[in-house]
RNA sequence: GGCUCGUUGGUCAAGUGGUUAAGACACGGCCCUUUCACGGCCGUAACAGGAGUUCAAAUCUCCUACGAGUCACCA
């Protein structure tokens, strides 16, 4: 059984390169019946950002990645919360001790500055103390750390994406397991609860790929089995730079704010650094849980694409089934437009293949309410045939013939306009433009001069027609 | 600086010794159309550089350049 796991620290936002690791680590536990984790490594209490763990627990929630354990929903090898266990780590230390493979330090942070100072590794200079001088420093009460003694030689590791990989052990500090306040190092802790909770398949970012021979190393020296690793490419933001916790330019949360959808983010993020075996481009969350393999994943780092996300997004709302995507717009509608005996759903018919968020709609229908102050070179439209001349002759010819017009609906505007059309043997586009310029002000609308004229009513439309023959005539 | 990793069009990417080097976004053009959008068609544009191995290299090896990660009592 495969079991991953997302071990978020909450010290800021979710950016888009974190939900993609949880998303990875999802679908490589989900893609083989396995099973995925939630676990919080707070242990820096100094970085705690306040609401970072709501946001986690908000975030996996609405991109859909379920988990199967962790700390709000409990699960057998809990708690799931680091801080909660944080005493429990100390006597994996200690047994390392008894078995001479970790020791006692009582360097003070000066000597270990000084060494820092030069650039030079810890010189290892309490490995060698004798019983009885550590226990002389037990006893004073000397602050120590607990260090594990790193073998000599060279360390070799597989990772599934970066492959083989060896390192010299002379590069490996005696790393520090137990801070001097009792407390574990992220390693050492991380390390203990990966085993504790039976994690087979270690998932994380790729700067973890240096540091990964020092978990090997603890993972040999307590004999447990070592995990398989799979470190996945860096996300950046479009200057190409790492993505921050801080700033919020890739944040889920804004991202959502924005307008996207998550399932869009979902998809896109899932291509960023992955590819099928197939050139399939759109998944849902389960149609990825059955497409994906480790083998498809990218060594080199990948940069955000807003651009393409903007794309992926009006991709979502076009396929969305028709009375979804009315529920999603019809409040925009409401709020935004004072015309109320609208037809909504006409509206948001309209709208679905023009706009790449929700929240545009009402921008395409603003002129309902109030006909922009529009310049007259809108009626020049060289392919429709149309300049401010014979703009002003058809909107002359059809204004008296809307007045007669006793039944107005789009059918019966567009049977009219039709007929002038053929009569006086003009391009549609002759009386369409001039007509929809007038109405709307606008270069361009969701629709055409007739659904306008419908929608605004006879008498705001022969108003409208008025106003651009004033204009046409003023121009002369 | 040491160590480790990476480098295919502006961006995401396919490709595992023989291809006209896919596809998508963006961009440009054309078509459809009463505008716009959608849709359809077409186009611009890439193997970081060098040396080697080979009949044959984007693919294997080495060197160089550039980029990134990492070297904490941070996670």
């Amino acid at each position: 059984m495969i079991r991953t796991r997302f071990a978020p620290s909450p010290t800021g936002f979710m950016h888009i390169g974190n939900l993609r690791t949880a998303l990875y680590e999802y679908l490589i536990a989900k893609s083989a019946g396995g099973q995925f984790i939630l676990r919080i490594e707070d242990t820096d209490q100094n970085r705690l950002v306040k609401d970072a763990e709501k946001i986690i627990f908000d975030t996996l929630k609405i991109s859909g990645l379920k988990y199967d354990e962790g700390p709000d929903i409990g699960g057998e090898f809990g708690p799931y919360i680091q801080s909660q266990r944080k005493f429990s780590y100390l006597k994996y230390a200690l047994q390392l001790i008894d078995e001479g493979k970790a020791y006692y330090c009582f360097c003070d942070k000066e000597r270990l500055d000084s060494l820092h100072k030069k650039n030079l590794p810890y010189d290892r200079h309490c490995r060698y103390l004798s019983q009885e001088q550590i226990q002389t420093n037990l006893d004073a009460k000397i602050p120590y750390v607990i260090r594990q003694i790193i073998p000599e030689g060279k360390t070799t590791f597989k990772d599934e994406v970066y492959g083989q990989i060896t390192v010299d052990n002379s590069q490996l500090d005696d790393q520090i397991l137990i801070k001097s306040d009792d407390l574990p190092t992220y390693n050492f802790a991380n390390v203990i609860d990966d085993h504790l909770m039976q994690i087979t398949h270690v998932v994380r970012g790729c700067e973890y790929l240096s540091s990964t021979p020092k978990y090997n190393l603890l993972y040999e020296a307590f004999g447990w089995q070592i995990p398989v690793y799979v470190h996945l490419p860096l996300i950046l933001d479009e200057n190409g730079e790492k993505l921050s916790k801080r700033k919020s330019s890739a944040s889920f949360q804004d991202l959502i704010q924005t307008g996207f959808l998550p399932q869009a983010i979902i998809n896109y993020i899932a291509l960023l650094g992955w590819s099928p075996e197939n050139n399939r481009e759109f998944f849902t969350l389960k149609e990825l849980e059955n497409e994906f393999k480790i083998k498809g994943l990218s060594k080199s780092p990948a940069i955000f694409d807003l651009n393409k996300l903007r794309w992926m997004n009006g991709e979502y709302i076009k396929n969305m089934d028709e009375g979804k995507f009315y529920e999603l717009v019809l409040p925009y509608l409401k709020n935004s437009i004072q015309k109320s005996d609208l037809d909504y759903k006409q509206l948001a018919k309209m709208s679905q293949s023009r706009i790449n968020f929700v929240h545009e709609a009402p921008d395409l229908f603003d002129f309902i309410d109030k006909l922009p102050n529009y310049d007259t070179n809108l009626f020049i439209h060289k392919k429709m045939k149309t300049n401010l001349e014979n703009s002003l002759e058809v909107l002359k010819i059809i204004l008296p013939k809307l007045h007669e017009l006793l039944i107005w609906t789009e059918d019966s505007i567009k049977e009219l306009l039709m007929k002038i059309v053929n009569e006086m043997n003009l391009k549609t586009g002759q009386i369409f433009w001039p007509l929809r310029t007038a109405l709307s002000g606008k270069e361009s609308t969701p629709c055409g001069a007739t659904e306008i004229a419908q929608m605004l009513g006879k008498s705001e439309t022969i108003k409208r027609v008025n106003i651009a023959i004033e204009k046409l005539t003023e121009g002369k």
